[in-house]
DNA sequence: AATGAATGAGCTTTCATTCAT
DNA sequence: GATGAATGAAAGCTCATTCAT
């Protein structure tokens, strides 16, 4: 049980200062890839860590390796709290709680945006933390449709797309004005008395998300 | 009127080759620039306008002064489209259509969107564009709410940042997925029967339209 | 004619500045090539340049592209030498003058000896130099068959590797000491009044040569 | 005798696993050196060999510490080889059998190859090995001269030098083509009917071995 | 004593900018 | 004024050796 990652592989442990080195790595990357995005340089995370870059390439040879283990962990976060907000009984309180954290989320950590913009392409990890992530949005969205609140003519995808519309209000955005725009694009998805305009097309595929730009560093 | 710039600035007159040279470059960046984005080298302007680099940086010393230059037409265009649609007598199409031709214009140019976001921040006559341009949207803001049509507590910035939320369905998204989200965005903005959601804050800034992402280049 | 490169291509001629950074920079890699081998680094042929690395990156993209333009020359001086011996009315004196003088040649130059041992695998112009070595050596064969003073049992590829052998009388034999060895290797290919011992294999192939070892640095 | 290295320093012994271990890294280096020669770092030793590079390093803390070790062992087996060649009845055979299972052992092991070029140049119990080898040699070189086979202008370092050149015809020559050269280096060396050519200079020192190239790594 | 993690120098390659021609 | 060659800093990655566990 101690020595299987989250991933499900049985690995050996690492020795304990491995494994205190892989957390300063962790914990660099974090604050890095959250300020300046994925294309910062293993050197900067190495002395942000207090290691030598040969550690750095050693714990994650390749560069995705390192974008993975740490998204997974984020990412599980990010789920944590959308399987939170649909569980909300006020299902309309739950799509605002989930538009409103997750643009804050993502406006506090550009290389989170990255990572959920690219839908985790070539990141088979991040990709499954997606997966993860669908069900939960997909209950939110039924929810508030079953409730009457949400219109019926957007998806889960819809929603994640919206998302990154307003996670766009980049980092230095206050989190007064991310909540004015969540506020608007949740009138434009609520049900109105006189009848929502209709959405062309009518659905926009879990690949669309991808194009959302911003696009990550490409990964040879 | 020869030896006056665009911006009033009295200097000599280029000589004739060396206005042609000017041309061939505002002609590759503007290509290059929308492929690539602001990012792209002078190298690559270069080549693409048949000069050499030498010749791009006697005639832009600054990579913001090529930008500028470039955007200053370019911003133009935009002003003149946006009046056309502030003269709409249907505001609601006219809106529509701001948002519609805008997020087209900005996917299928990423130079304009980064320069549109950026709110010319460093850019002194790109932001001078956007001073025409403002009236212009307050224009089409003012028509549409004493039609009714649309609600009372947006201005026009806040349809500036609605815009660049939907320009950032980058250039791979479809014409039809920007429809379907321009459309909800309406939506949102539209007066309701059931009376619109307050929007929190008061008063958004002409400065936050910069805080939305995209970031030029870093300058080191 | 004056824009023509000895490979037959034609190219604009260099700027003159260029032109004599090229020859800095061949001039250095010979040298750093002959000391060294073909291991040597770009940075350490730049330094005894004069020059940055940039600028031998800009003359020579490929790695190979260096080692062909400097040894496509030398070669072409070791074609012009067997020609010269092949062409001596005494042919055992040329075939020894080949070998004394093949044998000096690679003993000063480690990378000489690289690029013939290793037969210019994977370097165009350097095999085709080869393939106009081979001619000049048939021939100095040939006529010392004729004159009866070569054994007909070996080939143009058996002197060519009787030479390889001797070569790797490394850098710091003294010549006398190559001498010696000529001297002992001609008398194995000296017709004998006794006869010769019958040499296995009955063909050497031309691939055989490259069996010789001090392979050149694998170029991607 | 437990407590006494076959160089015959009194040492403390080694503890039982030390021993083992001692054992594994001279095996694997065996046979790493053999494939890849005197270059091939410790890392790929140590994984050869089942143990960390650390413990590689605290047993042969000098590269050559190694080095000696791995081939005073080897050069037993040559010693041995050579003491039976010279006792052939026959001893224009056993100069053949000298000089093919020479070629054939150096070209199936790349390091011994480098070792016996080198002439143990820095390595200390190498040289003491050779220093065995040479009165072996020197009785093959005196019988054949005896019974006059062999011209009497060779010495026993004309043949380590002539067993060199013909080991360099690398790890991919045939065994066939090696016999091709053995061959004629054979017929060179012997006695003819019509004299030999009188070899320059006189006597080739002991040192003029370690001029043969494949140098070790060098040493920064 | 054994381990393999950590180190950091070194080499490669690219590219924005300057400058000789 | 135009050119594109030259520059050198920077980023990527590897690997021989040392050292904490």
């Amino acid at each position: 049980m101690s020595s299987v990652t989250s991933a499900g592989t049985a690995v050996r442990p690492l020795r304990k200062d491995a494994e205190r080195n892989r957390a300063l790595i962790l914990g660099a990357a974090r604050e890095v890839y959250a300020a300046q995005g994925l294309d910062a340089g293993f050197d900067e995370i190495a002395r942000a860590a207090g290691v030598g870059v040969g550690t750095v390439y050693r714990r994650f040879p390749e560069r995705g390796d390192l974008v993975e283990a740490l998204f997974e962990q984020e990412i599980d976060a990010v789920v944590a709290r959308v399987e939170q907000a649909a569980a909300d009984p006020d299902p309309w309180r739950g799509l605002g709680d989930f538009l409103r954290w997750g643009a804050e989320a993502q406006a506090a950590d550009r290389g989170l945006a990255q990572v959920l913009a690219a839908a985790g392409r070539g990141h088979e990890r991040v990709a499954a933390g997606r997966d993860r992530l669908r069900p939960a949005v997909e209950a939110l969205v039924r929810h508030a449709q079953q409730a009457g609140v949400l219109r019926d003519d957007v998806t889960e995808v819809d929603l994640g797309i919206a998302l990154a519309m307003i996670s766009q209000l980049g980092d230095a955005g206050s989190s007064d004005l991310r909540d004015r725009y969540v506020t608007l694009v949740l009138d434009g998805l609520a049900v109105r008395r006189d009848g929502p305009t209709p959405l062309p097309p009518a659905q926009p595929s879990e690949d669309d998300l991808a194009c959302v730009v911003a696009p990550a560093r490409r990964h040879r």
